[in-house]
DNA sequence: AAAAATACCCAAAACGTTTTACATGCCGGA
DNA sequence: TCCGGCATGTAAAACGTTTTGGGTATTTTT
């Protein structure tokens, strides 16, 4: 064979016999609970160490109710089904930033799928609490965790759950604000939008938010959808069909992820448009498509990294308390902090795509 | 609060009392385990679903040793000591691929930091086995889970440790000698190589290959090394270095990573060399850097999703045993056929570094 | 010197499963 | 009528912890 000669690992009665002293003792003097002698503490503790002895995660976890492993479920991801490299960029960043600020904070980070779909790996519903990105609306899956009795902490609103509020925002709705004002500043008087096909709040809010814009201005919204799945393929085909439907065209198009920006662009520039000077893009997601187009393509830049790290915070604030809570606010009395989701902050990544200021 | 009513969970008794057997019967009934009359396992399984019943996965963890978690540690990541970006676009893909595949075989993946540091989150000894990314030499990590009869899986050798032979290769060998041979097809006569200061297989083999060829070619090696975390700065550095070295400078730079390539490529470019025409430069893993430097860079596609993919079949096979083993040759006895590391193909993406050979 | 307090330690229960070994009732065969 | 065998079901142990509720010396107080 290949591996080494498995030896059994030591427990915690190997230890109690070696010291001399009961299971209870050793959990004790381990833990610093009990009130032990000094003398025999220390011995427990140097017995311990010399036996390789920790204790068993699972048995732990079977008496306190909690693994140490946060779940993180990828909605669109689900749906994509698949982890493709392009296009996914933000999700694999917010995954890796995630797990790292779980593992500081003691806990070790699980990626799963869906996990009511098929035979859920029991184990789902074995982590102590869960981040979902990006669900959808009525999330079976947040259905399916509250319904056990497991924390959850949204990245994105449930569109169809109000009574949800264990979530924090991607900014969605500054955001697409801080686009048309972008295009307006730089002279766009006919300004597109156009969303991805999941039925999630990044989609759905960023239309509302354009809408609300356009019906305030009284422009005639101008509003497409495209099958993430697509992607850069997605965006051509989209720009192909936007000239070849007779319509006058935007002169500013805001497209949700970077690949259909992409994909966009490169439709019609191949058209003979130019890049910002006919027609102006942006997209809402910041990635490796949207940085090496050419020209590059003015982005939101989502900061994976800082949401996951948000995210794992929230979550663990939910799990253990808020650490330096004040205890004389506590009106529901639960002995527990009601955290509260930490904001992030986004940043356009001016480039270009869309006009200079100068 | 934010959370619903956190229901307690049915368990195994609260169906047995329903259904009016003992647990045993439940146990049996749900797993098809002993013999019982259909009428009462279809009443068993209906209430069962009625309750929403699923087996605890830490209780039945605690009873069967397995959690159905792997464990995943990306030793290079612990070294540089962080996830940002620009990068580890290798090691990202690496994971999400393998959290797919693991899902896909009914295992979370958990992404973890090296146990072995601080106060190991217990949870790592408690996974069913795991992957080590590029251990170093005598790691450490690997010393720690075989002690605990912990399976393990290494992409990558441990360079000090010839009796671990769970690794699957990441083809440094014939890759090293790909590039070299792609040199010389283009007229190279004097190559370099950079390799990192990591002590993994990935250096000491690229080294050991380069060394191995320039010997009997009767060619002064030259080698150099750069710290992975500098990056592209490095990459910079060093190529300043080499011009103020005042040597004679080679013909084709094989830098291992790519950020070290862009950063050699942007130096060299700045002091007035074309490239490729007066120097080449290859890069040993493909990234958003070497594809999208200008001009683009010749770089091994180290293939992360199917590394990813071997390596997680290897351990699976590793701990469930390979299912269509011949029961005959089972020369250990072991009733366990020896799974073999799966091979993975890579491929050199020619790109605008290295000459045309038209 | 007896009672009360203190310091230290331990047995056993509990967590929710799976599995082993045995109990019960019924049937057919002798 | 008795017995072996079969079909069905169950009690209890085991997995490795943590925690509860004492228990036993030893010391202090009266």
């Amino acid at each position: 064979m290949t591996t080494n000669p498995p030896r059994r690992r030591a427990t915690i009665h190997d230890v109690a016999k070696r010291a001399g002293v009961s299971i209870t003792t050793v959990s004790h003097a381990l833990n610093g609970k009990g009130v032990i002698a000094d003398a025999t503490r220390k011995r427990v503790v140097e017995t311990a160490a010399d036996l390789g002895y920790s204790p068993d995660a699972i048995a732990r976890g079977l008496r306190s109710r909690r693994l140490g492993i946060l779940g993180l479920v990828i909605r669109p991801l689900d749906t994509l089904g698949s982890y493709q490299p392009e296009g996914v960029d933000y999700f694999l960043r917010f995954a890796g930033a995630a797990a790292v600020e779980a593992l500081d904070r003691g806990y070790g980070l699980a990626l799963m799928r869906d996990p009511t779909v098929g035979n859920a790996p029991g184990i789902a519903l074995a982590a102590d609490g869960f981040i979902i990105s990006d669900p959808v609306a009525s999330d079976p899956v947040i259905e399916l965790l509250t319904r056990n009795g497991i924390a959850v902490v949204a990245v994105g609103r449930d569109i169809e759950r109000p009574e949800f509020t264990a979530w924090l925002g991607a900014g969605t709705h500054t955001n697409t604000d801080a686009v048309i004002q972008h295009f307006l500043e730089r002279g766009a008087t006919r300004i597109a939008i156009v969303t991805g096909e999941d039925n999630n709040s990044w989609n759905a809010d960023s239309e509302l938010t354009y809408r609300a814009w356009a019906a305030e201005r009284g422009q005639t919204p101008l509003v497409y959808h495209q099958d993430e799945g697509l992607g850069e393929a997605g965006g051509r085909a989209l720009a192909e069909q936007l000239l070849a439907s007779g319509e006058p065209l935007p002169d500013a198009i805001y497209c949700l992820t970077g690949r259909h920006a992409a994909g966009m662009q490169a439709g019609l520039q191949a058209a003979g448009y130019l890049i910002p000077d006919d027609i102006m893009i942006a997209s809402g997601s910041d990635s490796e498509q949207t940085r090496n187009s050419a020209p590059p393509i003015t982005s939101i830049d989502l900061a994976p990294e800082a949401t996951a790290k948000a995210a794992v915070t929230f979550l663990v604030e939910l799990l253990d308390g808020v650490p330096d809570a004040d205890p004389d606010a506590d009106p529901d009395g639960d002995g527990a902090g009601d955290p509260v989701p930490p904001e992030v902050e986004y940043r356009i990544r001016d480039r270009a795509s869309t006009r200079s200021m100068r």
